[in-house]
DNA sequence: CACAAGATGAGAATGCTTTGCATTTCCTTG
DNA sequence: CAAGGAAATGCAAAGCATTCTCATCTTGTG
């Protein structure tokens, strides 16, 4: 409870609890939960508790999360992991959140709304992933796209490396 | 076995039964196969009977490949599957091979050498991966890379939505 | 407020991948 | 070419993220 409370007061998509909110009101819905909502609907689905719950925390982080982050941040509100991992597939498909990398095994997630499209550049040796803007290759995939008549969803661009601080370092170490 | 003769008809890359191939004479050594050992020697590591069929097996194949079908292929030989993800990585690290996609709970690969950078146009629907070539994109993630001061590893593009054959028969089903 | 459709939690199961360990294979040296 | 130390392997037993089962709740509707 207490590690919601800081992200709230961090985040800029969340800025009133997650435990304040109030489900009922179409009026204190953030945009994602309006979204999502509607999404629920077309499929028949319910827009619960612990979905809106997970929907929020994945707002709540402005970093890249996987399931057992947001399993954690939960953690006392009574949501279980495998809830998440239920919730997490139908985010994707409403277009709110998506995979931005696998690491370790596990796979990471970041929203999508009020994010624009970006690379991913990994560090091989510190892990540290840095994100770079990528609206000048956007138009030739997206002519690509056209050409083999292909509908874009997902655009993945996973550059893996060493960062500056670590070719740096592993030429003069310091130690 | 059965199988092995059929890819090395078919294969550019291996030509000779693998079978047949002398590992103690170098001048009957692959480019990829000279790469390799190279690559262990530096290591302190040896070039192994399981790691030469295991390293000639994935340029046999023109496709993407896991671990199972590596192990299948080299089936009769006395090849474990443990050995096999133990020797990926290795071949990882030579550059030799790399993390084509990861789908259906598995991680595919493919060899690099001789096959030149390009995207991955996975269809969600029919599960069907078309590459293109991203020639007219590597120059623009060069040039970010040397800004980032980024040493470039690996590129990976991968793109997911839907193909052309099944955006078709979505609107028109055909069943 | 009752009902039917959906959703959930807890834990078991799944399946890819990794590991431990006893045995075997490599490669160098004499 | 035999011996010896280092490294590699096969096999089976984990590990571990993710999925599934099912009995029990929730949710939205009328
Ligand atoms: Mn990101
Ligand atoms: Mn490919
Ligand atoms: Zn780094
Ligand atoms: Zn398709």
């Amino acid at each position: 409870m207490q590690s919601i409370l800081i992200l709230c007061l961090t985040d800029p998509y969340s800025l009133k609890s997650l435990l304040q909110m109030n489900l009922n009101k179409d009026n204190t819905m953030q945009d994602y939960e309006l979204q999502f909502k509607k999404f629920l609907l077309k499929r028949g689905l319910k827009l619960t508790r612990s979905r809106s719950l997970i929907l929020n925390a994945s707002f709540a982080l402005h970093e890249h999360f996987d399931a057992e982050k947001l399993h954690s941040i939960l953690k006392g509100m009574n949501v279980s992991l495998a809830t998440v991992y239920r919730t997490l597939p139908l985010l994707v498909d409403a277009g709110l959140i998506q995979l931005a990398v696998r690491s370790d095994g596990r796979d990471r997630y970041e929203h999508i709304l009020g994010h624009p499209k970006h690379a991913h550049w990994l560090c091989e040796n510190c892990k540290t992933v840095t994100e770079t803007n990528i609206s000048s290759l956007l138009p030739l995939i997206e002519q690509e796209a056209k050409a083999l008549n292909f509908t874009l969803d997902q655009i993945t661009i996973n550059i893996s490396g060493t960062c500056w601080k670590c070719s740096n370092s592993e030429a003069n170490p310091q130690s």
